[in-house]
DNA sequence: TGAAAATTAGGATGCGCGTCCAAAAATAGC
DNA sequence: GCTATTTTTGGACGCGCATCCTAATTTTCA
């Protein structure tokens, strides 16, 4: 059956993604995305019928994403401030994308919340999840009751930076936060510790 | 002369900032403002040409405003930290608009930046006006060289803050994170007053 | 007060968009 | 191979937008 389709529309939800990311999501049209796969704006119309059916796509697929991410470093590394660390230092590792087009996450939020659509929440979901993860390494970090505020503060901070980062076209500043950061989470971990 | 037509003007500037700050700037379309106003299409068209020139407008305005209220600050307030911990407090005064819509210069530049558009380097400039008076200020604490990094690592805080309090909807968070720049800042300035 | 200038009104234009549709082409299953 | 289904195509539709224009109204000031 619809194995050709899959394919498709998972080609269709990259684009999008990239898209969405680079010009944002009003920006960003029906054509645009058609162009960019390659087909016609009727064979987009036939896999998505609205452009907010298109946006929960992108956003589930990037949620996903994230969670897999996480997941995998729940894995891989015992310690939770290692798993941290992993965290901060991915904006080292996207820093050139930073730098043209401002984080992903948090860009989208912020349009989505001007034109109070409906998917904002659908979007928040993309900050929760990390929220979550965090809060969760910093529990075992013996944190307790400060560990969500701990990882809002993370998000915030990383959020902050690459919004500087983007604006001012500065990687070089990206770059001294996360320092910045890891030295915090340092800091932080050996108050907890004893 | 153009007596009349300069207070127009201004309503009509003024009605502008307010619905690019709540809807963005690509959200809010000509009649938007000039129903906001309470003039015709044709009247608005009259005293802005193009949404660029009403967009820069804006801009210009609110730099105008930024550069009185910090040169307000620095006649009024003899002691640098002083000063720092007001533009700090900034948010807290504006915690309820912050929670709806965000940081007003964040998010234009946020939005701008995906358009490519040509006005974001004039945006920019909200931004630099505050880094530079804040990198003054650092500079009279006493930071030398490290004071830029200070300013923009303020900025970005304030920044991420913002985001995050919108996007969660929760100005408790953003008392939070003003209290721990505060501390921040009592932490610098005691590690370069010796 | 009356002519020139400034201001206001609202309709016209053209374009790009999301959406929809009918028909052609490709594919699948018997 | 032939029919039913899936997939693809490109054009049509209607709407809202920025922009432009002309004519009416108000203001200015000699």
């Amino acid at each position: 059956m619809g194995n050709k389709g899959e394919a498709l529309r998972q080609r269709i939800v990259a684009a999008a993604d990239q898209l969405f990311y680079q010009q944002g999501y009003e920006n960003t049209s029906f054509s645009d995305i058609a162009d960019t796969v390659g087909i016609s704006r009727g064979n987009f119309y036939y896999h998505f019928k609205t452009k907010d059916e298109i946006l929960s796509a992108v956003i589930e697929s990037r949620v996903s994403d994230i969670e897999d991410m996480l997941n995998q470093w729940s894995e891989k590394y015992p310690d939770p401030r290692q798993r941290i660390q992993h965290f901060i230092e991915l904006q080292i590792r996207h820093q050139d994308n930073i730098k043209e087009h401002g984080c992903p996450i948090g860009s989208l939020c912020n349009e989505l919340a001007k034109v109070s659509h409906a998917l904002l929440e659908d979007a928040n979901e993309m900050l929760t999840v990390m929220r979550e993860w965090l809060t969760a390494q910093f529990k075992e970090l013996g944190l307790g009751r400060d560990s969500r505020q701990m990882a809002m503060h993370l998000l915030a901070r990383a959020q902050g930076s690459a919004l500087i980062t983007n604006t001012f076209d500065d990687p070089a500043f990206l770059r001294q936060e996360v320092k910045r950061l890891k030295q915090w989470l340092d800091d932080v971990a050996a108050k907890h510790i004893n």
